[in-house]
DNA sequence: GTCAAAAATTGACGCGCGTTAAAACTTAGT
DNA sequence: ACTAAGTTTTAACGCGCGTCAATTTTTGAC
């Protein structure tokens, strides 16, 4: 390119030869035009460094190429590979991703959502806060806009889910772990979602199906630093001798790492086998977790198909003009990453 | 609000009885109009759920309140973190944060910077990739629109430069480990961007300064994913017996997480102390660094001066015109994390 | 070379709002 | 009650592009 800066269509249809709502065409779709007409507009388009104003387009437009990804808490590892998944589908697929976190306030999401609005986005992928969500503003905001949620569920709201299997994912666990050693007790703090309810009422179950007593153990703590609660908790419990197994389940990888810092300032060794004293697994596999001393035992999350299938879905909304034939919950199996904390 | 939708600001200036020009001033700057106006126009407010379109507002005006935060890797927590803060400081000055992370790709920074063209932003705040950015890309996207750069520096690009200072930093830490057990060895991959080179250069000048050779343990890898290369690399240096001294200073956090991970797994105790066979040291103080096993020693990045100064840099610079009067470059100094790693 | 179908052009309006100049109205101050 | 200053209203244009109807040009088949 000759580095002239074309400033609108107007000039670059001057430019190039064509008239406008032919380039307006090629740019919606370029196999729309004649092939002779789309070689000449590339080649103005290598010449004249022109690319339309998205935002003016998407004024425009009934259906815009934007999608917007809202995730609760942007600096958890587990929704910034997510994100990272769906924003790169989404780029593939010809689409402009726009990522808002909520930063784990419901008034942040709130605004979120309003100024998604105006965003018209051609349809949205939402993980919600959750708990902390408002769920009559969630509830409008999906009748407005094509919205699949993902990762955690309001029930009816939006017109898809997709998370994962957290009864089977537990229970793959919990039989490991009784399976090679103690019957695990639960470690959770205060649910933020829908998740840590399934998980902990999962636990549950598989316990009493496998024929032991479950023990949750219920910590304190809020917010979003899971290490911390993990670790402080942890530190706390370790200390009051208040476990009744060796093997503790964690809610989570987060939750988990704190545990396992707390247990290696309390010198306890954690790890199966002899000369260990304590057995700690989580649940997602963070990125992190390979890292860990010594590497979590968890149940991995299906990050891609997850990914993949919420884009796929919200695609299959957007093309059948932003309803969904039906609701539907999609749910995928984790699988069983045995490492060597449990 | 009685729930009635108004779908533009025609509508809602009818609805309150005041003229659009007057609620586009309003909107501006709600102190701009009379106060008795101000009542009518808030009251409005409360009975018809309005709200201005802010993408067509950006579309007209020159200087719009939106504020385009890019990083080169959202999925490091690092850059998560920093860009929570950004977002945060910049929604409570009422601007509008849009985040965009380039996934570590040179092709996708260069979108990005395409399309913050057409969001009309006030102002961005840019992490640049680094040693993969496109430099006349970037120059030219500085010139057109008024940039912060931070974290990663691009010489006398963007109107100011916010970052750590990393001679101060790593001499803080060479010095700390050379007093308090064998002088360290310096773990880095190829770098990314020029901290990696200034973290390195500084090493070498703090052991020369100290009297000490410097041993700099240049390992291969690439892309983003640190605690892999940290701990491929770790596990083929230890079983090498590649280390001339106990203990490691790797170039960042994550890689020394890796590097943690490759000496349990190769059992080598690590920490400082008799029983420990190694000592391992990073630098940034990650979010997770805190809860390593054993904690990592590191050097603080002072994450909240550097958003809050990096947002008042850009502040000033929209403020004055969209120029800075002179190009300032503000480095932070890093804070000693004593932990148990080290 | 003819003609119908396909594609491109012209001209014009709309999106939701910013912005401005001129005219009409309010408010303070006296 | 009158005036000057401060506000609001009216009317109209612009931003960059989508879209549509009417018209003209190009294409490909015969």
């Amino acid at each position: 390119m000759d580095g002239q800066k074309l400033k609108n269509m107007e000039e670059f249809a001057a430019a190039s030869g064509i008239s406008r709502p032919t380039v307006s065409k090629y740019f919606h779709d370029p196999t729309s035009v004649r092939a002779s007409t789309r070689r000449r507009i590339e080649a103005a388009l290598e010449q004249y460094d022109y690319r339309p104003n998205i935002f003016a387009i998407n004024q425009n437009r009934r259906l815009t190429k934007n999608i917007g990804i809202v995730v609760p808490y942007l600096a958890d590892p587990f929704f910034a590979e997510i994100a990272r998944n769906i924003e790169r589908r989404c780029i593939d697929a010809g689409f402009w991703p726009i990522l808002f976190s909520s930063h784990g306030e419901r008034s942040l999401e709130n605004d979120i959502l309003d100024s998604l609005r105006s965003l018209k986005p051609a349809g949205v992928l939402l993980a919600p806060l959750g708990r902390s969500s408002d769920r009559s503003v969630v509830e409008k905001f999906c009748e407005d806009v094509p919205t699949v949620l993902f990762d955690s569920n309001l029930d009816g709201v939006g017109q898809g889910f997709i998370g994962s299997d957290n009864f089977h994912s537990i229970s793959l666990i919990v039989e490991y772990l009784c399976r090679t050693g103690e019957p695990p007790c639960f470690f959770e703090m205060p649910p933020v979602n829908p998740n840590a309810n399934k998980r902990r009422n999962a636990y549950i179950q598989a316990m009493e199906r496998l024929g032991y007593v479950p023990d949750v153990i219920h910590v304190k703590g809020e917010g979003w630093g899971f290490e911390e609660v993990g670790y402080t908790e942890g530190i706390r419990v370790i200390e009051g001798r208040a476990l009744s197994t060796d093997t503790v389940l964690c809610s989570n990888d987060r939750l988990a790492i704190g545990v396992l810092a707390a247990a290696y300032e309390k010198g306890l060794r954690v790890g199966r086998g002899s000369g260990c004293a304590l057995r700690v697994a989580g649940h997602d596999d963070h990125p992190f977790s390979r890292f860990t001393c010594p590497p979590l035992t968890t149940v991995a999350q299906d990050y891609a198909s997850i990914s993949d299938r919420s884009v796929e879905t919200l695609f299959e909304v957007i093309e059948n003009g932003g309803v969904a034939e039906k609701r539907v919950e999609t749910l995928f199996e984790g699988r069983l990453v045995m490492r060597k904390s449990a």
